[in-house]
DNA sequence: CGGCCCATTGAGCCTCCTCAAGCTTAGTGG
DNA sequence: CCACTAAGCTTGAGGAGGCTCAATGGGCCG
């Protein structure tokens, strides 16, 4: 089951059963994927899409000079590339961070929804929409904000969009990530992220154990960064509403 | 006429007569837009798709502090946000640079477009996920290379994508951006990108005359940032043949 | 001619980088 | 159960790239 999907997409768009039905006939074909394992690498030809169904990926790049640059971090119910087909090369790779259970979809079956659902294809392009916009916050992060205000947003990035598929409760998630890909995402150096988590610490903004990352007041966090979720275009924020959430038992490790 | 876009589309799809004049009735409400003029502000209610018609514009967004961040520039033949009438307000503004010509086309005209005529949809199609993938290199741009090779970066990329639609020749340019507006896209200072802008000058890489920006050697250039045009997804770079370019009578003031 | 906007240059400082070492944790094999 | 290893985290020291503040210069327009 892609629980995490379905909740994402009930965060647009109400959906029917009939459409929940659709949405499972959609994941025949689920593997479970070690962490730091490429699903697909820049200049291979786009053939499937990829839906993260449980744990952490992204999307980056290698430079020639053997640097990475992260380019977006996917969590539960996220497609890679759900439309890229089109594009005859992929312009980037795509990376496990912990271990992932992923659905491998056919081109043909995204087809098939577009044709006969509607309010899924509405979702559906929603996503992309809010993939963009998630994008363009990353630029604004990397070139408005220094180094601490950029690594709290990006956490209250994280928190936002996992609450909205149930992979956060009570201000804490699953934190998989190792510091140089933080560092790789936001620009800095590793040695630079341990420094700055570090403050993140003192000050007594966030907390990390056993790769389960707490924020002890969000408030005061999304303030300290300006975080404003507008962005992430959730219409409906049912999900405050949520028990206790599913990721606990689930940390895979790194 | 909206000639720029048939070019960049024509870049990727081949088009028929009949898809040509589809195009044309696309755009029957144009306007001309003074510069440094906000085409639409964050916050408002998404309605029409602006085309790019002849100028310089870009996409960007206000921090709390009054920091002005640039997320994307647009050239003669962008659409500013295809598809974005599925969100309920706008997270970000998109204004003009220069004094543009701008096309409003209202949302069921690209209704008309994606129900009858397929081939440029998928045009279409082509041109988000160019626009996305261009945002994704500026994030490497940010994240990963310093000033010098930053701008060198931007510039290539313009030549490229200025070139697919006959809007540079030998090199050349019009460049109408002040020092501020790459300073607000590259997360640089103003004064940094001054003196960027000098070194590259000094090192023989570029001209700047009269708001027309010249490279002397524009494989010196791409080799000196590391530029590869293989983000831009151009299929067919059949633009190498144009005669003189149209841009030299229309470097129009800031 | 004066005023404004933008480009340019200098000086001092701060954020962040690099290099390098020590430490912690988890995994492996005897 | 412990020795050994490897990967990742932590901390220090010194340096470089880029920032801020401030003053000057140049071009355009009223």
């Amino acid at each position: 089951m892609q629980d995490a999907l379905v909740r994402k997409l009930e965060s647009y768009e109400v959906l029917s059963e009939q459409e929940r039905r659709a949405l499972s006939a959609l994941t025949p074909h689920v593997r479970q994927v070690p962490a730091r394992t490429d699903l697909i690498r820049e200049g291979d030809p786009p053939e499937l899409v990829h839906l993260i169904l449980e744990g952490f990926a992204c999307r980056y790049k290698i430079l020639p000079d053997g640097q990475r640059q992260i380019m977006a971090f996917f969590v539960p119910g996220d497609f890679c590339d759900l439309n890229v087909f089109i594009l005859d090369a992929m312009d980037h790779s795509i990376g496990t961070i912990s271990a992932c259970r992923v659905a491998d979809i056919p081109r043909n079956a995204i087809d098939h929804i577009t044709e006969n659902h509607p309010r899924i294809t509405r979702a559906f392009w929603w996503c992309t929409l809010v993939d963009e916009a998630v994008l363009r916050e990353w630029l604004v992060n990397l070139g408005g904000r220094q180094a601490d205000q950029r690594i709290a947003h990006l956490i209250c990035e994280l928190l936002t969009r996992l609450e909205a598929v149930g992979y956060a409760s009570d201000n804490s998630f699953a934190f998989p990530f190792k510091q140089i890909d933080l560092a790789d995402c936001m620009g800095l150096s590793d040695v630079h992220v341990n420094r700055t988590l570090r403050d993140l610490r003192k000050r007594g903004l966030i907390a990390l154990k056993q790769r389960i990352l707490t924020i002890h007041d969000s408030a005061r966090l999304k303030e300290y960064c300006n975080f404003t979720p507008n962005y992430l275009h959730l219409k409906n924020a049912r999900w405050s509403d949520r028990r206790t959430s599913p990721w606990l038992a689930r940390s895979q490790g790194g």
